[in-house]
Order: structure tokens, then sequence, then C-alpha cells
DNA sequence: CGTAGCTTTGAGTGTTATCAACTCTCGTGG
DNA sequence: CCACGAGAGTTGATAACACTCAAAGCTACG
């Protein structure tokens, strides 16, 4: 936790490109490359940078210089309306990559804020776009990333539009959940990095649902609650909740 | 409109490849590709495809074989919940691509259907993506195109997450106006393709809160209602409304 | 010209937002 | 070590917006 000069310096060259060493390389852009290829994304990659609390890795309407590799902690996305709403169109984890909306105009069309002290990986865009045409795998790998992102939007499309709040609520945990388990936390356990108010701006509630349904979840079982701290305690009626399920038949049977 | 079989023989070869020949060109695939480059491309497009009224072009869970270039109609996409309820991803015009968001898990996260008569070109996906490491402009051109659907898909996200009705309508009227006038279409004219059912779908609406929507409109004159042609009549206001304004200050005054 | 599906309109209800007050947590400084 | 304050979270009361159910009117197509 210490930081000391000496090992920065020891360091620079991990800390500039390390994506072969990389516990994330499983999640992230190299899946998939032999070792000439990642050492040849490595040589793309510019920089690692530390962003601490609710600093801003871009602001809407920059232009598009770089994608961005989650390495730790947490980020949100969000959307500009002008009166003092606010869209939260995504939360992104270690092994997610972020910018990809920007390719269509070179502009960033939404800002980017860390939620929590995070480090990410800086990968110049006309570099990458180049070296994809040099390596299919590389190539093939980004267009399933940004297809995936597709996907998640338009489950977020099916649960902004036709879900009931609790849900909504539900499915986020159980999302976070997955995508948690995958970096080797237990699956039911975690500890979320938004607050109250950005976790109603991304689902479409207001803070005081939110608040309500967490509260009105743990009376009823399904989860324990301490601040931030978060227990799944029953998946399986979490995850029937999240399909929908339990809605016709008012919830009592079954 | 009539079919002559002599006329099929003699123009199949326009019917099997005509990207340097189709007036959607520069909003297509092939936008910025060269004639060279064009004629690779028409070579890797197998074949057009007409589908009548609520015919399928894919069903959730289809492998993924091929992207959909629309050529002319209209087709919507829908997500699946198990319960009635259904969730329209997506409307598809002329000149919009179809089926990016399989590239991710090669199978189709939802199914699409010809809203009226439609036709589509039909790009294998594979060849698409060999072509692609070859031609640079393809890429770039695919990688943006992925990323407008994104952009597309987050703007729907706000709109569902943050908006009003009313505003969501607005908002959508708006869209088909920019979208058909790209066609070459009045701008502030055009016939829906879609029931008022699916529309709701589309926004998280009843189907009643739409109908209702579109006769308070038509009331206060900002639009004009006919079934499903409809006219804009005063673009500024829904402009407006679109963009959530009017609606601090109670919309009287300004 | 009849029927089936789509659309409009009405009445009543419910989920969720809004406003407001209170509590908790945690970090800071006396 | 405890008091204080600010931000975050909880809880309650009320109200609005949009849903649901219901019935009638329209349109289009055979």
């Amino acid at each position: 936790m210490q930081k000391r000069e000496a090992a920065t310096v020891i360091n620079i060259s991990s800390i500039k490109a390390a994506c072969k060493d990389c516990t994330l390389q499983e999640l992230c852009l190299p899946l998939g490359l032999n070792e000439v290829d990642v050492a040849a994304l490595d040589k793309v990659i510019k920089r690692r940078r530390t962003l601490k609390k609710s600093e801003m890795l871009y602001r809407f309407g920059d232009p598009l210089r770089a994608l961005y590799a989650i390495r730790s902690g947490a980020l949100k996305t969000t959307g500009l309306i002008e009166d003092g709403r606010a869209q939260v169109t995504g939360f992104y984890l270690p092994g997610e990559l972020l910018g990809i909306d920007a390719i269509n105009t070179d502009k960033h069309p939404c800002s980017a804020e860390a939620l929590e002290t995070s480090e990410v990986c800086e990968i110049p865009y006309g570099a990458l776009e180049e070296l994809a045409t040099k390596i299919p795998g590389l190539q093939h790998q980004l267009l399933r990333i940004m297809s995936r992102e597709i996907v998640r939007d338009e489950e977020m499309l099916m649960m902004l539009g036709r879900m009931s709040a609790e849900e909504r609520l539900a499915s986020c945990l159980m999302s976070f959940s997955r995508r948690l388990s995958r970096l080797g936390g237990a699956p039911a356990e975690f500890k979320l990095s938004m607050s109250r108010q950005d976790l109603g701006d991304y689902l479409g509630l207001a803070l005081e649902t939110v608040s309500r349904l967490l509260s009105r979840f743990h009376d009823e079982g399904l989860i324990e609650v301490h601040g931030r701290q978060i227990t799944l305690r029953d998946l399986n009626r979490l995850r029937n909740m999240a399909a929908g399920n339990g809605r016709e038949h008012n919830a009592s049977a079954q």
C-alpha cells in the first residue's frame, strides 16, 4: 500500500506495457492472440493511468484519442441532458473496454468518471485500428467486444422499457455478481462503488426508490445490506425476479 | 412493379451484387471505399432477399450467418421476455445494418421482423470480416457502424431512463424524420410502418399512451395524424420537447 | 359488406416520483 | 477521545403520470 519512489523507477517498463503479464488478459483485448501478437499490442499501448475517485477520464465532446481498458477500480459513463437530469449509461469493471462509443464520430458522446481509485490502460485508437488490419485475431476480438457492448445496451433497453423497479434492481445486482465473479471475487458478496443516486440514474429510478427496494429485499431475506456492502442471500429468487417471473400470479404461489 | 421472368434473367447479376449502383452507398458499408474495394465487397455479398410484411429475417438464437443491409422497407428487432411482454430494441430503415449484435456470441440475441415488404442485402459475416482485414477502409467503416449502433442504443437508454412519455414520443418522431430525410423523403411527412403497439414496445409505453399522446400532439398543433400517416407541423417545438425543454417552468413561458 | 385487427377514448388504479424530515456514517479537528 | 458537520442513506406522506381494463369507432382486406 505504501508508495516508494525506487519502486516506481524499477517498474516503469511493466507499468507501461504488461498485457502478457496481466491477469485480465482473458477478459480483455489480448484474448485469443498469440504471444507475438500480444507483444505487438503491448507496443501500441501507451501507458497506465491512475484515476482518483470522482476524477474524469474523458468528458462529453472530447476528441477520441484512445480506448481505455480497466485494470482495477470502477467507472461510470454518463450521458448529458441539459436540466438536472443525468443518465448513467454504464458501469465499467476491470477487464472491460471504455470509449468505443466514440469511434462513430471521433468524439466522446458521454463522460467517464472514476467511482473509486482506478487504473486504466490507454490504447491509442488510431494505432489500434491499424494494428487490427494486420492481426485478424485482434480485429475479430475488437468486433466481438463492440458487439458485446451492443448486446449489453440492448439488455438495458429491455430493462428500462419493460421491467418494474424491483426487477431492474434484482437484474442489476445479478449483473454485478456475474461480472465480479469472473474476476475471482465471491459471486455473492461485493461492495458497490456507486451511490444510490448513481444506481438510480442507471436504472431509471429515483434514489429513494433504490433505497426502499434494497430495504425491502433485505426484509424479504433476499440480500444483506450494510451501506454499500451487499451479500446476495437467495440467488435463485433474485434470478427469477430479474427474469420477470413471479409477476403474473402475484408472486405468492412459486 | 410487375415481375417479368425475362427481366429476372437479364438482371440477375445486378440483383446479386450492385453496391456500385446502389443509391444507398453513402449510408451503407461501401461508404469511403474506392471502386476496386467496392467491387471486392460486391463479390462477397451473396444475394438480395425480399421479405413480406411480418416475415422473419432471423429469430432469437439463430446462428450468425450474415449481416443484412436494408435496401428498402423497414424492420423491427425484438428482444425476448418470457411473459407476454416484448421489447422492441430497434427500428431499421434503408441504409442501416442489421445483425451486428450477433457477432459477440455468433448467435442472434433478438429477432428481426419485416414491418412492410422489404429488401435486404445478405452479407456473409465470415467473408466480411476476412475482407475487412484486407481493406482498412472497410474495417474502419464496420467499426464506425458498430459504434454508431452503440451510440444509438445509449440515446435510447437516456430516453427510457429519464424522459417522460411525451418527450419519448417527440424524440422518436424527430428521429424518424432525421433518418428518413437522408433517404430523400420530405423530412416532415412520413408513414409509420409500425403499429401503436410496436411504438409502445419500443418507447416503453402502453399502446394507449402512444395513441393518446399522438392525439394530444395533434390537438396542440404539433403534428397531423391520419392513422399511420404523420406530418410534423412544428419541428421547433417538437425538437424542444424531445430535448427535455419546457419542463422546469411548466411549458407555459416559452 | 362483413370481419378482424388496429386505433381511439374513457374511467379507475397503482407504481414510482417528489418533497420533507430524520438518521447514519465517517472523517476532521478541538 | 469525543463533538461536530457534511454527505449519504432511510423512511414517510402525498401526488402524478402512465398502466390496465373496457368499450366503441375505424380501416383494410378478402
